[in-house]
Parts: structure tokens; sequence; C-alpha cells
DNA sequence: CTTAAGATGATACTTCATATCGATACACGA
DNA sequence: TCGTGTATCGATATGAAGTATCATCTTAAG
């Protein structure tokens, strides 16, 4: 979809965080890098033979934990990851040919969270919005 | 949290869409009057051990089918099945205590998907909107 | 009562991920 | 430079949540 703004240095990050910067983690930072978004863990670690499969998953979940990399939920349920470029309060739309992630802020959900309080019991502690897209490129491509 | 307000035949739904009413899905149908909302097909199947457990999964994915059983993720992703108590486009929100699932129609994301289509690149084919709460007993409870 | 389609359950397998744990590597002080 | 302790690694096992297989059993219907 679009390219990032500003992609954050990502083992800086790490770093900033008190992790040490070793070679595994730097061959998944360069991976991470070029795919950016719309990418399984399985398959990053497939095309990282040389870092282990554990690894990959730590590593990958360093970068959750920091808030640069977001799993969420394709609509079977299976994880698509992508690196976050907004960092405060964002939502993703996936598109469910592709894979690709992209990012949208929109004023209105906190509109509608705010309504929404009012229709629900309990208190509201967190929230998830997916969006499932045809994106530009396959609907071109007439479904491939 | 509240209680059905009409719990459909479950044993008629499966019937009605040419399933046979056997002895599983009769014991599997019973559990699932009783806990009705969050709950887990592993755990189902462990309270009927004389119910081999993918029958227990066939019959849920059955009736998800229906559309009177939905599946939906914790904050963490792990799987919560509810019984739906709404026919039409509703959504769901979860204690992240102790699971209870609850439904809610707000009209006000009707306006938001729609506000939300101009923010996005591509075709909105579908979308996902969970919200998480402590619910009021739990808050009670003073957290346990 | 027969019988074919439907349903079952034991088991194997898949996917996504975390736990274990001995082996390495790295940072830092002596 | 030489330990040495802690972080990290990777192989492997384990776990959760399902799905696939397939021989066997039901059951609804003639």
């Amino acid at each position: 979809m679009n390219l990032s703004p500003h992609t954050p240095n990502l083992m800086a990050v790490l770093e900033d965080r008190g992790y040490r910067a070793t070679a595994p983690r730097k061959a998944v930072v360069e991976l991470l890098e070029q795919k950016h978004e719309g990418f399984t863990v399985e398959a990053l670690s497939e095309e990282l033979p040389s870092v282990g499969r554990a690894t990959v998953y730590r590593t990958i979940k360093l970068f959750m934990e920091a808030g640069v990399v977001c799993k969420l939920p394709m609509m079977d349920g299976s994880p698509v990851y992508s690196l976050a470029r907004v960092d405060d309060c964002h939502y993703h739309y996936v598109c469910v040919q592709c894979g690709a992630v992209a990012e949208f802020e929109a004023a209105t959900i906190g509109r509608l969270l705010r309504a929404v309080r009012a229709d629900i019991q309990g208190q509201l502690v967190n929230h998830r919005i997916e969006l499932y897209v045809t994106c530009d490129y396959c609907r071109a491509d007439g479904g491939m």
C-alpha cells in the first residue's frame, strides 16, 4: 500500500530498551525493513534459515512490546504482522487478498467510543477495530 | 451478563438446516444452553468426555455457519465463543476478566463506517469491532 | 429390515507460538 | 588480556486451537 513516511531505526528501538544488537536480531531487522507490512513470522523465519525460528518469534515479540510491530487477525483468524508507522492510537485495514496492511486514523472513532460507552455495561478498557478491504492493486488484478 | 430474551431452539436450528438430531449433538446443545456465552470449545469438550473432541468442534462450527454462535478474539488473541442473540449485524463486548460476552448495537457504527470509507484506500468488504470491558460483576469483586 | 448417506471418534496432522535448556557470545571489571 | 556472569541463541519439546482422515457406527427412509 503506501510507504512509511519515517520508519524508525528498528535496531535502535531495541537498544534503547536495553537489548543487545546481535547478529540474529540485525538479520531479522533487515528483513523487516523490507517487508514492513503484511508479513507472517513463519514466512520471515523461512527466509532466514540462519536464524532460529524461536529467535525470530522472540525478536518480533520485542518489537510488539515496543509498539513498532502490530499483530492483527485476518478474517479467518490467521495472524498478519505489520510495522506500525503512527505511534499513537491507530487502526489497521488489511487487504483480504494480498494481506497488505495500512493504517488509518479516524476522528469518528473517538466519537463512536464515547457513544458506545453508554450502550454497554461495565467499564471499557480496550477495543479492537479491524477493517477488511480489497486493495486497489488487487481490485485492478481482477481478484488475482 | 444479561440473559437471552429468547434463546432459539438450537437443535431445531440444526434440523432446519438438514442436519440430524443425534445424541452427541444433543449433548453439545444441552451444555451450550447452559454456557451460552464466554465459553471455549476446548472446555466444552472437556465437560463432554462422552463426545469426541472433533464432534464438539464440528457441532460448534455448524452453529457458527448458522449464525447462532460467534467466535471472537480475546485481547491476547485466544478465542471465546458465545451464543448470538440478535440475528442481524451485532457487535460484542467481552469482559477481560471473566470472559463473559454481551452484545450491543450502536447506530453510530454505521456512521463510523461511512466516514471511514473516505479515509481508506480500497473497497471495504468487512470489519470487526470488539470492545473489552471489566464487567460489573468483576469490578464488584475487586478484580477477582 | 435393508441400506446408503450422514455422523462419529480415534488419531494424525497443521499452524502459530511459547517453554526448556545446554551452548554461545558479549560486556565489563580486574 | 582474561575471566565471568548475564543475555541471547537455537534445537527441540510442548502447547493451544483447530482440521483432515478414515474405518466404523447411526439413522432416516424406503
